[in-house]
DNA sequence: CGGGGATATTTGCAAACGCATTTAAATCTG
DNA sequence: CAGATTTAAATGCGTTTGCAAATATCCCCG
C-alpha cells in the first residue's frame, strides 16, 4: 500500500523528495551533460554537425591519427556510429582516413586542414557553454573539481585507454 | 599545412596532444558518464530495462507523482521517448498514469508496488557503479564534487525546473 | 609454419530516437 | 466571452543508433 494521497501542485522550490537525488552525482552529471551536450547538439545541427561528427572532429583536433577504436573511446561514440560518422566527415573533406602503417587491419584517423577550419568555427559554442557552465565558480573550485573528475575517469577505465 | 609526419603507434602513456582534453571538465564529464551509463545500461538489458525506462523508474522512487514534461526534465529523457517508455513500464504494472485534478491536459505519473520493488532490486547495481566510480576519493572531496554540481546545476537550467 | 583464435573495421538490419505534428485543454486578450 | 495563443502529451515518420555478423588481418602455439 503506497501513499495514494491525490496530486497536488507544489510550487517550484525543489521538491522535498528531490532531495535525495540533487546530492546524487551521477543524477547531477547526466542532468548537467544532458542539458550541454542538446544546447551543443542544437547550435550544432544548423552547421550539419551531429554529435557523434562533433566529438571526433573535436578529437582530432587534439589528437593526431589515433585509430578508429582509440577514437571511439576517447570521443565516447560506440564503433560502428563512429565508422558512418567518419564516412560523412570524411565525405566533407574533414578527415582523412590513412591505413596505419604496421597493421594493415587498422585505420588511423588525421583531421584535415579544412576540417581544422572549420573546428576552430565551431570551438567558440563550445567554450561559451563550458564557460555558462562553469559561471561563479573560482578558479581554485575548477581545478579541485577537474582533479576529482581525472580520478573518476581513471577509476572507470578498467585496463583500457 | 599541418604536420603530416607518418603515424606512429604510441604507448598507452596518456598522449601528450590528449593532456588538453583530460583537463576539459565537459570531456571528463561525458567520458565518465558514457562508460557509468553504458555500463548500468548493460546491466539492465538483461531486466527488460532500457535507459530510459531505468531513469524513470528511478526518478519515480523519489519523486512522487510528478507531471510527465517535469518527470522528462529529472530524468533526461526526452518527452517523447518518455511518452512510449511509460507505455512500457505501465504495461509491465511498474507505474501508473493518472490524470492531474486540477489540469486536463496533463498527466501524473505514480511508481506502483511492484515497480517500487522492482527498483530496489536494481538499486544495488547503480549503487555499485557509484561507488566504483568515486573508489579511493575521500568524503571531503566528495562532498565538495557534489556542491560544485549543484552549483553547474544551477547554472544551466535557465529559469526551468 | 599452418591453423585457431583474437583484433580492427565495416555493414545489415531491426529497434530506438527525436523532430514535427496532432489533439486536447487551458489561458490570455480585446 | 469568443478567438487566438500557449501548453501537455501522444503519435507519425524519417533518421540514427547499436548489436551482431561479416570481412580482413594479425598473433600465438603446437
Amino acid at each position: 500500500m503506497t501513499d495514494q494521497s491525490p496530486p497536488k501542485p507544489q510550487p517550484d522550490q525543489p521538491r522535498l523528495g528531490e532531495i535525495g537525488l540533487t546530492n546524487y552525482a551521477p543524477y547531477l552529471m547526466n542532468r548537467i551533460m544532458g542539458r550541454y551536450n542538446a544546447s551543443l547538439r542544437d547550435e550544432m545541427a544548423g552547421l550539419g554537425l551531429t554529435t557523434p561528427k562533433m566529438r571526433a572532429l573535436a578529437v582530432l583536433s587534439v589528437i593526431d591519427g589515433p585509430l578508429i577504436r582509440e577514437l571511439s573511446v576517447y570521443s565516447v561514440v560506440e564503433q560502428s556510429t563512429l565508422s558512418r560518422a567518419l564516412d560523412q566527415l570524411a565525405g566533407d573533406g574533414l578527415i582523412r582516413r590513412e591505413a596505419d602503417a604496421v597493421d594493415s587491419r587498422a585505420t588511423r584517423v588525421f583531421i584535415t586542414e579544412a576540417g581544422r577550419a572549420h573546428f576552430e568555427t565551431l570551438w567558440p559554442r563550445m567554450a561559451e557553454a563550458h564557460e555558462r557552465m562553469f559561471r561563479g565558480i573560482p578558479p581554485e573550485e575548477r581545478r579541485a573539481f577537474v582533479g576529482t573528475l581525472q580520478k573518476m575517469l581513471a577509476n572507470i577505465r578498467k585496463h583500457e585507454i
